[in-house]
DNA sequence: ATCCTTGTCTTGACTAGTTCAAAACAAGGC
DNA sequence: GCCTTGTTTTGAACTAGTCAAGACAAGGAT
């Protein structure tokens, strides 16, 4: 696994460093961290990591194309690493979960606009904006009466605002 | 004009103020305004006009559904008057030029993802990026050569940076 | 027309998220 | 193993936006 991302950090042309090696072991395991998530989240296997080496690793991830910065208005910036497959996302409005959706809407409704005003379009963001199963779940069992809440923790930008 | 502002802050439950009429004078303006553009344009009609007070009109706006916030990536949140109809946003990543599009891709594919992933949608927020006219055309002008620049400043967020 | 209530604006301090710059440091080609 | 160059550290700064308390004004009641 390591030699994995050893590997894909060589291909990209960045030289394989701890912080960076941390940032991309964080990053596997939250699909869409944010900053600060991804701090603590690296400290686990390298304590001694600042912010500042946190976001200049993200910057370098993004500029070599190797993670997408995505930021839903609102909140904090989230980093991914699935890119270039144009694929879009879901976020809850009350605990910022994000999932993933792939743009099966065809190609393009996704990419085209009607009328592109004189604009050179290179890309067509997707995000949809609703509650989670959980969230919305919760919001019914305060108004029927609270039964068993069986929902784990669900992936969110690691330490949820839930 | 003046008159219809008043009319519409009443209805929305709002009182008539100042400010609020300036901010809305601005944002007639300029369709697509960050808070710093309308500070400094109801400042003409109301010089000492705050900045807080213009972030609280337009949270009150937002709230009585007479005003949108739109947060492209990267850019501070703009303000737009247009609200109920669905539209979207080109935006371009050189100058933030902003330009709306009428959702008519069709109702469907802009509002249902293909896996909903257990969210309930209430929403769906498309942003195209690419590069307005102006700047694509000034890009192609550095490569050519220079020919007359022809295009009017175009519609930004009051202070561009072009 | 004036008073009073309540919503709005002003003033000032403050926060989160992010970026910048300079110096210390380490990856990896030689 | 050394040197070059890209990375990380350290520390400060910046921007967009928020919060709270008191002054103030809109507009219904008198």
């Amino acid at each position: 696994m390591e030699t994995t991302w050893a590997h894909q950090l060589r291909e990209a042309g960045l030289r394989v460093t701890r912080p960076r090696l941390s940032v991309l072991g964080v990053l596997a395991q939250h699909p869409h961290a944010d900053a600060d998530t991804i701090v603590t989240g690296a400290r686990e296997q390298h304590p001694s990591l600042s912010p500042q080496a946190v976001y200049g690793v993200l910057k370098a991830f993004v500029a070599a194309g190797i993670a997408r910065r995505i930021e839903p208005a609102g909140a904090p910036a989230l980093f991914e690493l699935r890119v270039g497959d144009n694929h879009h996302h879901l976020v809850c409005r009350s605990c910022g979960a994000v999932a993933d959706v792939d743009c099966t809407v065809g190609a393009a409704p996704c990419l085209t606009p009607s009328d592109t005003a004189g604009f050179v379009i290179d890309e067509a963001e997707v995000v949809f904006w609703g509650l989670c199963r959980q969230c919305h779940d919760r919001d019914r069992q305060v108004a029927v009466g609270a039964e068993a809440v069986q929902f784990e923790q669900h992936e969110i930008r690691g330490g949820a605002r839930a």
